[in-house]
DNA sequence: TCTTCATATGAAGAATGTTTCATTCAAATA
DNA sequence: TATTTGAATGAAACATTCTTCATATGAAGA
């Protein structure tokens, strides 16, 4: 890195790029569900398998960009492979998801993606 | 809402689902780029579409998903539709962005959505 | 009202992303 | 080392999303 304002070039214009490889690897309902899951506890790949009732190639497949975005970190253990959740990026990420959800879509009523808007209209 | 649980079970299940369409929606280079020239005011579609270097058509398209999430507002000024920033939500969202992006991608080497990870690579 | 400027919409082809199936790899254990 | 178990990979079929082009709408002014 040449100096600080080149950095800051970098971080100004780069928020796009870095922003959109962020939200693409999220934007994802198998890679959600594997987040949902591991926020619990960490586990294997079997037992994601099994908690989130998907294939396990579909499992290994959605688990790469994960790991690769630092969202989940993998070790190994004997035979398995336990995948543990960021919590420090993931939590806040969800907590403003969540206000925004409260805020602006508490009836589900102008949201683009429908599926969940019908969980929340049971009044 | 019938009671305390069913929203808190509403909203333990809907993560997902509600995940989705806010990440998906914001997982596009277009919306993203309006939503960095959003960030330094409020901006007629004329005017974000000077900015971006994109096509009208193509802007408006991308707008109407992020104003269907309220990731901005629209208010009509004469002839012109002055978009608006909702810097509550956007803001602490590119925040956390930053802090991941600082902390795990510094050097951009293990990041799925490679583009801007050249940029970083210019030490 | 006719024209113009600003913006939105529809639809089709193009580009990306996802899912599945078959196969491979790698560690543990017999 | 052969076998079994857990997990990753590749490729093709399928699905979704983007981009573009043509057209429509709607407000303002002549």
């Amino acid at each position: 890195m040449k100096n600080v304002s080149d950095k800051v070039m970098m971080v100004k214009q780069g928020i796009t790029n870095l922003c959109y490889g962020f939200f693409s690897t999220l934007a994802n309902p198998t890679r959600l569900a594997i987040i949902e899951t591991l926020s619990e506890r960490p586990m294997s790949v079997t037992e994601i398998v099994e908690s989130i009732g998907q294939e396990q190639s579909m499992v290994s497949h959605n688990l790469r960009p994960l790991v690769q975005c630092n969202f989940v970190q993998v070790r190994r253990e004997g035979k398995h492979r336990i995948y543990t959740l960021n919590q420090e990026t993931i939590e806040p990420l969800l907590e403003t998801v969540q206000n925004h959800f409260e805020k602006y879509c508490g009836n589900g009523v102008n949201c683009p993606h429908r599926d969940w808007s019908e969980t929340s209209s049971m009044e």
